[in-house]
DNA sequence: GTGAAAGCGCTAACAG
DNA sequence: CTGTTAGCGCTTTCAC
């Protein structure tokens, strides 16, 4: 139709439109209230200028300070790049086959992606053409956008000495994320040299003190218990926090606590969290950006690694 | 083709495949990884499986509990009617055509809506053919699942004449959404029937404590002092303790306080708001229920109400 | 300067 | 029991 042409500005094959035809159309288009259909521009232009967001995480909860701030980033960039963002939550009872089409279905130009280490559906993603960036967890095949979580656990190790503590409790988690990895291994590098004692555990993967910790935050001799206590993550340390509270344990009185993150949270919390700030709004909008210049076809870099800072608050 | 047969069980017009054949087409699908394309399934279907959410509001901060919530109940209640979530987050700059378009535009089967009072893009959708559900705030002509927004004025109001307050202070807001309406109102009239003295504003959209408000709280003689404040949102009282912390106004101590939402919040806050706990999440999840029904063409009831209680908190 | 035709990937109805 | 056809709403190429 010449309806077509004079919508977009499409005058490539020398088509031009006379002004009186153009009015008319564009005056017809506006009384019947036109609105082009989406769905039937995907199909045509094989491009929904939607992009998703998944998480391996069972369930997303935004309640997650964490989660929001990378909603928010996502949202925003979206916003800035004209794209629409399709949030794929909880995916309980549900067979890979079954996520990775509802992922790669075509629904979606590219997806953004909060990576679990080990995880089928994951590996099924990473090997498929779907445009994908990480984030957070770098990937070793895909374009990721991270903190730096070296420099971060550097800055923490140097401030907790510099406040005079000797002995330190280092909580890592099972699960083996490429961020709790590099934040732990940088964080005992960092404490050998500086010559801190370190204790480190690596279980409990919901953040509640385990009786390992228990027993070394109140039975062992004085000399030997760590004055301070590092979680790789601020979720954690929240919780680490009411269950010392329960134990009588007073922080910072009684021991020190420090975590990693730094987000904001939406009210003024019990505890102002000595932590590492990463800038997880600007990682998860330039996961977007990355990820539109990888759906027209640009190149990209492997992995942008984003600066962080430490943060000093009541606890530590 | 066969296979779209053998792939759907449409045996509709007496079409039988026979087990070679249907076996043949199924591994050929899994040889060649096979899923079927989503956006020729909804061209074709007039139906894409998307519902999207979206706010009047200027933009989406995930931050906020309240949202968190209603996104974490969207979330759940999407996955098990099999619908995938767009979130429509801010829209800042962007003319009203052209919002109604991106909402429009055939991506989505239907929306859930936060409505906000007096907007354009909020008229315009309501009178669009686009299947909306309105959550919190009601809307006249639009299916709304709302909570019991008197009962919870009038629980707190007894609460509070229990706790042998005499003065109140009331703070609304001068946005007039139906929830802050209905609040305020059944409050005011709770108060009357209670014998409670009031003062009310209805400034000061973002919270903080108004100057008349300093004054009424500082300056006023004591014996006509407010000795308890009653914020029309949690959001509000967070904020408006910060307020008073800062002006040295002790809370519970020289000033109890009470909100209206009760959200869990991602970790523990500084203080525990009596409050009136509205089930967010059963409302975010009950919306799409009444919406999955519109889209099928089922009657739905005009307006679905759910239940409140009080919280009883540390701050009243 | 305008209109007709093909095709994006899929399915429902109907012939073969 | 299997294959062909038309059409969802749109754009692009190419005749007229």
């Amino acid at each position: 139709m010449t309806v077509s042409v004079v919508m977009n500005g499409s005058s490539n094959g020398g088509t031009r439109v006379s002004e009186a035809t153009r009015q008319r159309v564009l005056k017809a288009a506006k009384d019947m209230g036109y609105t082009p259909n989406a769905v039937a521009l995907a199909l045509r232009g094989q491009r929904t200028n939607i992009i998703g967001y998944y998480t391996g995480h069972e369930s997303l909860d935004v309640h997650d300070p964490f989660i929001a701030t990378v909603l928010n980033g996502l949202q925003q960039s979206c916003h800035h790049h004209h794209q629409d963002l399709l949030i794929f939550g909880s995916f309980e009872r549900s067979s890979v086959d079954d996520i990775y089409s509802s992922l790669a279905g075509g629904k979606i130009d590219g997806l953004v992606v909060l990576p679990t280490p080990k995880s089928p559906v994951m590996d099924k993603l990473l090997n498929s053409h779907l445009p994908i960036v990480c984030i957070a967890n770098s990937q070793p095949e895909t374009p990721s956008v991270v903190v730096d979580d070296c420099t971060g656990s550097y800055l923490l190790a140097q401030y907790l000495v510099d406040k005079g503590h000797q002995r330190v409790h280092y909580r890592a988690d099972a699960l083996t994320h490429t961020s709790t990895v590099r934040r732990r291994d940088a964080f005992l590098q960092a404490a050998t040299e500086l010559g801190l004692t370190l204790t480190v555990s690596n279980e409990s993967s919901d953040g509640h003190i385990t009786r390992r910790e228990v027993e070394l935050l109140t039975q062992s001799a004085p000399e030997e218990r760590p004055t301070v206590v590092v979680s790789w993550v601020d979720s954690h340390a929240y919780v680490f926090i009411e269950d010392c509270e329960k134990l009588g344990i007073r922080i910072p009185d009684d021991l020190a606590l420090a975590g990693f993150d730094g987000v904001s949270l939406g009210v003024r919390p019990a505890y102002k969290l000595t932590t590492v700030h990463a800038p997880w709004l600007d990682v998860a909008a330039t996961a977007v950006d990355l990820l539109m210049d990888l759906i027209d076809g640009k190149e990209v870099e492997r992995e942008i690694m984003l600066p962080v800072e430490l943060l000093i608050g009541d606890t530590a």
